[in-house]
DNA sequence: TCTAATTACGTAACTGATTACGCAAATATA
DNA sequence: TATATTTGCGTAATCAGTTACGTAATTAGA
C-alpha cells in the first residue's frame, strides 16, 4: 500500500487491520482446501479443547484472551456443527463444561496436516523477510504491556511542548500575573490566607528583596506558570520554595517541572544547601512533582499556612 | 499471550487481531488528549482530504483501501461533525466531490503536533525491539501479494503429500486398476475408442512386451495412478506418452506430475531422444502439466484417436 | 441514435468482535 | 442463618468493517 509510505507510521493501526483481514481470509479458504468444516475464528478455541480436557467458556476465554460471551458464541456455533458437546457440571451448577465432541476429535486428528503446512508456509515466508512479523509483534505486546502506546505518546508530547517553554526571571510586569495564576489554584482549593497576600501583593518586598527570586514560566511567549525561592528566617532551613502555580490551561506541558529545577538550580547557585517547601495531600500530582524533583517528606512543622499539611525538603548536591 | 507460543505461528491472524485492537484503542484516547473531536477509523479518509483537493468517494476509497461504502459511511459521520462538505460534480452528476470544510482545516493544522508525537513514539519502540514491525508488515504485504497465503500452502500440502506417493513398476495384480483409472476419465470426457480397449485389455502384450512400460503411483499402498511409455511404430518418434490416469480422489498431490518425472526417467534410460503425447485441449489441466515437464506443442499429426486434437513433444537430454 | 455496459455511490444485511447488563448459583460475612 | 458479594455465562446492543444489491448518470457500441 503506497499510502502508508505518506502517513507515516501514525497508520499502523489501519496497516495492521489490513494484512489481518488479508490472512484471515485466505485461512477461510485454507479450511475448504483440506476439507474441513470449521471457521476460523474458531480456531482458538477448537485448539484449546483439541487438549483433551472438557473446559469452562470462562476458561477458554481467559486461556485464548476472548471476551467470554464471544466465546460462548462460538461455542453454540460448534454445537450446531457438531464439533463440540456441553454439559452442565455436577458440583457447580454454574459451570458449562465444553468438550470435542467424537466428531470433533477426528477433525482435531485430520487437521495436523493443516497445521503442518501452515507452519511451514509461514516459515518460509519468514525466512524471506529482514524483520520477523512473528517476532515483532512478540515485542511490541511486550513493550505495550509495560507502557501502553497512550503514555508513550502523551511523554512524547510533553517532551515537544516543553521546548515552547521558557523559564524567565520575575520581572514587575509579571506582578499581576504572579497574583493571579496563584490565587486562582489556593481558592479553588482553600481560601487565601493573610500570609498569602502579604506575599502575592508585594513580591519585590517579600521575596525579591530579602534575597529570593522568582521564575516565571511562558508557553509560547505567554505567562502561564510561576514558582518563588524565599529566603527563610529558620534556623533549619536558608530556603524555601513556594507560590508555584501553573494555568490549568497550561497542564500537562512539564512546566511545573521545569519551573521546580530552575528553582532548584537558582538555590544552588546561592549556595543553597537544602530546600523546603510546605503542602497539602489533597495535591496528589504537586506532591508527585515535588517527588520527581527529588524532595522528601520531613517530620512536621510550624507553619504559618492552615492548609499545610505536610512538609517536604531536598538536600542540594553542591 | 502465552497461548500463542503453543499454538504456533498458524495463530498468526489471531494474534495480529489483538495487536490492532489494543492499538486503535489506545488511538481513540490519544485523539482526546489533544482535544480533537476525531475518531480513529476516520484518519485515513481524514489524511487523503488534508491534502486539499476535494476527491470523489471511490477515489478515496482507493486510495485508502477500503470498501466504497465503508467510506460513504465515514464521509456522513464527518458531515455530521462538520469536518468536510459534499457538493455535486457540475459536469458529472454521478460525482460526490468531499473536501475539508473550514474547521476540518483547522484540525488539519492542529493536528500536525499529535503526528509528531505519536511517530516519535512509534520510532522510539521501535528502536527497542529487533524486529522492525513496520517494516515487517510491509514485507508481508509484499510477498503475499506475489502469492498469497493459500497458496503458499497449497504447495506445502502438495509437496508433504508426494512424499506419501511411491512410483513402482507395473505388476500383473494392477491390471484391473490400469483400465478403471483409464476408463473413468475417458468415458468422463469422451467416449472410449477402440484403440483404447486394445491396450487397456491387454497391457502386457500391447505396451509391455512391445519395448514400452507402465508406473503405478501409490498413496499410503492404495494404487491411484497410472501412465505408460509405448513404443511406436513411426519414423519420427519411438516412443509416446499416454494412458495416464489419477483417481479425482488423489488430485492436487503433485501425483501426475510424478508420474510424468518417471516415465521421462524410463524413456531416458532406454536411450529415446523424445517422447511424443496426444491430447486434447478441453483437458487443461493435464495440458498445463504436460507443459510443467517439459513438453511442447507441435504441428498437428495423425492419430488412432478421435479425441486428440493436439500433440505434444519432449526433448530428452542424455 | 437507441440500447447495452460501465461507473459512482447509496442502502441493507451480515460478520466477528466488543461492552453492558441481568440472572442464577456459589461463596463469604455479619 | 440470612444477607451481601462474587462468579459463570447467556442475551442484547454496538462497532467497524465487509459484501450484495439497486439506481441514476455517463459512456460505448451496433
Amino acid at each position: 500500500m503506497e499510502f502508508f509510505n505518506r502517513t507515516g507510521k501514525m497508520a499502523i493501526g489501519s496497516r495492521l487491520r489490513m494484512l489481518t483481514e488479508k490472512i484471515t481470509e485466505d485461512a477461510a479458504s485454507i479450511y475448504k482446501m483440506y476439507d474441513i468444516d470449521m471457521q476460523p475464528k474458531w480456531f482458538p478455541v477448537f485448539y484449546v479443547l483439541s487438549a483433551g480436557e472438557a473446559k469452562t467458556i470462562t476458561n477458554i476465554s481467559k486461556e485464548i484472551g476472548h471476551s467470554h460471551p464471544s466465546v460462548s458464541k462460538i461455542i453454540r456455533e460448534m454445537v450446531k456443527q457438531g464439533l463440540v458437546t456441553e454439559q452442565k457440571d455436577k458440583k457447580d451448577g454454574r459451570l458449562n463444561m465444553v468438550s470435542l465432541s467424537a466428531k470433533g476429535n477426528t477433525i482435531s486428528e485430520k487437521i495436523k496436516d493443516q497445521y503442518i503446512d501452515i507452519n511451514r508456509a509461514i516459515e518460509q515466508l519468514t525466512t524471506q523477510t529482514r524483520n520477523d512479523l512473528w517476532k515483532a509483534i512478540e515485542e511490541w505486546e511486550f513493550l505495550l504491556d509495560q507502557q501502553s502506546l497512550l503514555t508513550r505518546v502523551r511523554e512524547q508530547k510533553k517532551e515537544r511542548e516543553s521546548l515552547n517553554v521558557k523559564i524567565i526571571a520575575y520581572d514587575p510586569q509579571y506582578k499581576q500575573v504572579f497574583k493571579d495564576l496563584n490565587e486562582e489554584w489556593i481558592s479553588r482549593w482553600f481560601k487565601m490566607e493573610e500570609a498569602d497576600y502579604r506575599a502575592l501583593d508585594d513580591p519585590q518586598g517579600y521575596i525579591l528583596d530579602k534575597g529570593g527570586c522568582i521564575l516565571v514560566a511562558l508557553y509560547n511567549d505567554v505567562p502561564v506558570g510561576v514558582c518563588a525561592l524565599i529566603k527563610m528566617n529558620d534556623p533549619d532551613y536558608e530556603y524555601e520554595m513556594g507560590k508555584m502555580a501553573v494555568s490549568p490551561l497550561a497542564q500537562g506541558k512539564n512546566i511545573g517541572f521545569l519551573l521546580g529545577k530552575g528553582i532548584i538550580e537558582k538555590a544552588r547557585l546561592l549556595g543553597a544547601k537544602k530546600i523546603y517547601l510546605e503542602s497539602n495531600t489533597i495535591l496528589k500530582p504537586a506532591i508527585s512533582l515535588y517527588h520527581k524533583l527529588g524532595f522528601n517528606k520531613v517530620a512536621s512543622r510550624n507553619s504559618p499556612y492552615e492548609r499545610s499539611n505536610i512538609q517536604m525538603e531536598l538536600l542540594i548536591k553542591q
